[in-house]
RNA sequence: GGGGAGGUAUCCAAGAGGUCAAAGGAUGCUGACUGUAAAUCAGACGUGCGCCGCACUUCGUAGGUUCGACUCCUACCCUCCCCA
């Protein structure tokens, strides 16, 4: 019988582990696992920001099947940690945060989890969510040294992939530590949550052998790890940065229209892989959306599937479909049918201006509203615009360059919507 | 401190008294093609005007010479190079 390490290998998740055994320690079980084989893991975040991206995202996802296989997840925000810095990963030393930012992003982040994660109590192994500022800042500085200082020897921090790529560079005694303060941390859930468990991505695997080797050393009991890996696309970019624009988890930061887009935009090359990756959909069910995609990859079927299923889980349906109404507007769909809702959610995502009905009297040139709308600079370069054809009113092509649009030609809500080229749309509301 | 070169449109870069809104590239924009891709071909590209035309503004800044200045003169500002 396989267990988990084996579901997150088959889909690709798996990067690297601490021991050979550990898919035998945790079996899968629908639902709830009965309480002698319930495993306790948990995924620390750091509150770099008051949002996770969708490389964090992976880790959540990581929680949840974990949820889903029976056992029981443990989200820790890194409210003390925070305060520090992880080296992992990084080139350079990080600027600190200040205690008002740190306590701002960690109540983002754990807005977020809240939503992701299932913390019903009538559930026997409901999530938790923690913060290590709990029990990090009440720690002093001579007992942290004492207790946990002594069992690490510097030859073997300098080891770590975090410090020694920072050797030359330069890491300051602030970062240099942040692995003991890691360490500490799992031994504390270890003792206090029998969390037995700690994964992350990959970067993070020097740090969780620091904490197994912590608890082996001060406990002499076992605990385990696991790392899923970096996901890059086809090209070999990290996800999420499309543009150097980071993809966010929260709303305020990208809309659900750009995290929707950023789905659907897969190439075909990534969008199994994607599937595997951010779904919870089967192996039979991704094989047979993926002989269905080939069949017309143009309509881009997989991709749909993808942007829905993952939307879904982090917006809720409700706005994956608003996010799902524009993209079609803005993607060939016909604009007349549309509903005012969908007009709204497009105006928080194209150039949108709000004009005076009363202009509409005498009727107000397409060349006059692409000025205001800041389609073109000038008067002049709209009517050469309309003369290539370029400009698109309610996806109708402009022929005539002194047309003239009047209140019959709004659409629900007074909107109108106009097109530059393939893309480029703009909309406008008259009030 | 001494000597030299130069500042032109989004960028690079021609122009050396009138035919200059200013060659040629590149980027960006648009059309055709296309799968919300790339490549390719084509077009417009200072501003205004119901636009095969006319007017206005623009070649570092401010003055001047001239019928006429991106081009000549003066001063100033800035950039680069060489020598000390």
């Amino acid at each position: 019988m396989s267990g988990f390490l084996t579901l997150l290998k088959n889909r690709g998740l798996l990067a690297s582990q601490t021991h050979e055994h550990l898919d035998e320690l945790v079996p899968i079980f629908e639902q709830v696992a009965p309480p002698e084989h319930m495993k306790t893991a948990y995924v620390g975040f750091d509150p770099t920001a008051d949002s996770l991206t969708i490389g964090n995202f992976i880790q959540v996802l990581g929680l949840k099947r974990w949820q889903m296989a029976g056992h029981r997840p443990i989200a820790l925000v890194g409210g003390g940690t925070g305060l520090i810095g992880d080296p992992s990963g990084k080139t350079q030393e990080r600027q600190l945060l200040t205690k008002e930012t740190v306590e701002k992003n960690v109540e983002g982040i754990r807005e977020l989890l809240g939503r992701l994660l299932d913390f019903d109590e009538k559930r026997p192994n409901r999530a938790y969510l923690l913060n290590n500022a709990d029990w990090l800042t009440k720690i002093t500085f001579v007992d942290f040294l004492r207790d946990v200082g002594k069992y690490f020897t510097v030859p073997y921090m300098l080891a770590k992939e975090s410090v020694k790529s920072r050797l030359e560079t330069g890491i300051s005694f602030t970062e240099f530590s942040y692995m003991l303060l890691q360490a500490y941390d799992f031994k504390y859930l270890f003792e206090n949550y029998n969390c037995e468990f700690q994964f992350g991505a990959t970067d993070q695997f020097g740090n969780i052998t620091a904490g197994i080797e912590f608890i082996r050393k001060t406990l002499e009991k076992q605990a385990y790890g696991f790392a899923q890996p970096l996901i890059l696309d086809a090209n070999g970019v990290k996800i999420g940065k499309s543009q150097s624009i980071t993809i966010w988890l929260s709303e305020h930061k990208t809309t659900v229209y750009k995290f929707y887009q950023y789905w659907i935009n897969t190439q075909d090359a990534d969008v199994e892989r994607f599937l595997f990756y951010f779904t919870f959909l089967s192996e039979n069910e991704i094989k047979e959306i993926i002989a269905k995609h080939q069949q017309n990859p143009e309509q881009r079927y997989g991709q749909k599937i993808l942007a829905e299923e993952v939307t879904d889980m982090v917006h809720g349906k409700s706005k994956r479909t608003l996010a799902e109404n524009a993209s079609h507007i803005l993607f060939g769909g016909d604009p007349t049918q549309a509903k005012v809702e969908t007009f709204q959610t497009l105006a928080s995502e194209i150039p949108f201006v709000q004009m005076d009905k009363q202009l509409l009297h005498e009727g107000l040139k397409v060349s006059d509203i692409c000025v205001s709308l800041g389609i073109t600079t000038s008067k002049g370069e709209a009517q050469r615009a309309i003369e290539q054809g370029s400009i698109y009113l309610k996806n109708q092509r402009v022929i005539d360059k002194f047309m003239k649009v009047t209140a019959n030609d709004l659409l629900e809500g007074g909107y109108l919507l106009f097109r530059k080229g393939t893309k480029q749309y703009y909309l406008a509301q008259f009030i």
